[in-house]
DNA sequence: AGATTGAGCGGCA
DNA sequence: TGCCGCTCAATCT
């Protein structure tokens, strides 16, 4: 089995993936230089066209200006993950752009408690992929791996949140 | 195999 | 608002 670990550099954005034998199986978010060494260990900074390609639809994801249901046709990936996370990304994937749903509700779909969902969340391989971005809490924006606010960026990229002071 | 830990939530003061 | 207890998959001991 091929594995790689790479770093993708775009105006100052740095997008980190890792692929199984050309599979994407993890992905970061757009990140600082400071950020991809805290949240990131990878191999070598890649210049692969592909690679580019898609980092530069991570980007997008990013800004809100692409739907990241055409960015799961575009790419070839695979979730690396227990049965019941995958159940729990199954139902994220499905919350279209611009809306959001809360960890209470998912959690009622699948008959679990919200910490169970929000734990799978937290282990979500792919973000922005898998549009983890669009669960939040109930009376909050709920946690986000990268620091919420990457997760108010997106979300305001996406026009879900208009104003905030 | 048991204890602890969360990207949560509802109830009650 | 703030606290307390419930929850349940994942991660320690």
């Amino acid at each position: 089995m091929f594995l790689e670990k790479v770093v993708v550099e775009i105006n100052g954005y740095f997008v980190g993936f890792i692929f199984k034998d050309d599979v994407l199986v993890r992905n970061t978010i757009p990140l600082s230089r400071d950020e991809i060494n805290k949240f990131f260990s990878w191999e070598k900074i890649s210049n692969k066209k592909h690679h580019i390609k898609m980092a530069k639809c991570i980007l997008r994801l990013y800004f809100g200006k692409m739907l990241d249901s055409e960015v799961r046709e575009l790419i070839d990936y695979s979730l690396d993950v227990t049965p019941f996370t995958k159940k729990v990304l199954d139902v994220v994937k499905n919350i279209p752009y611009g809306s959001v749903k809360t960890y209470g509700e998912i959690a009622k779909e699948l008959k679990t408690s919200p910490r169970a969902v929000g734990r799978s969340m937290n282990k979500n391989p792919l973000p922005l992929v898998i549009p983890c971005h669009r669960v939040v809490g109930k009376d909050n924006i709920g946690g986000y791996s990268y620091g919420i606010t990457h997760k108010i960026n997106i979300l305001k990229n996406e026009g879900v949140i208009t104003n905030l002071k």
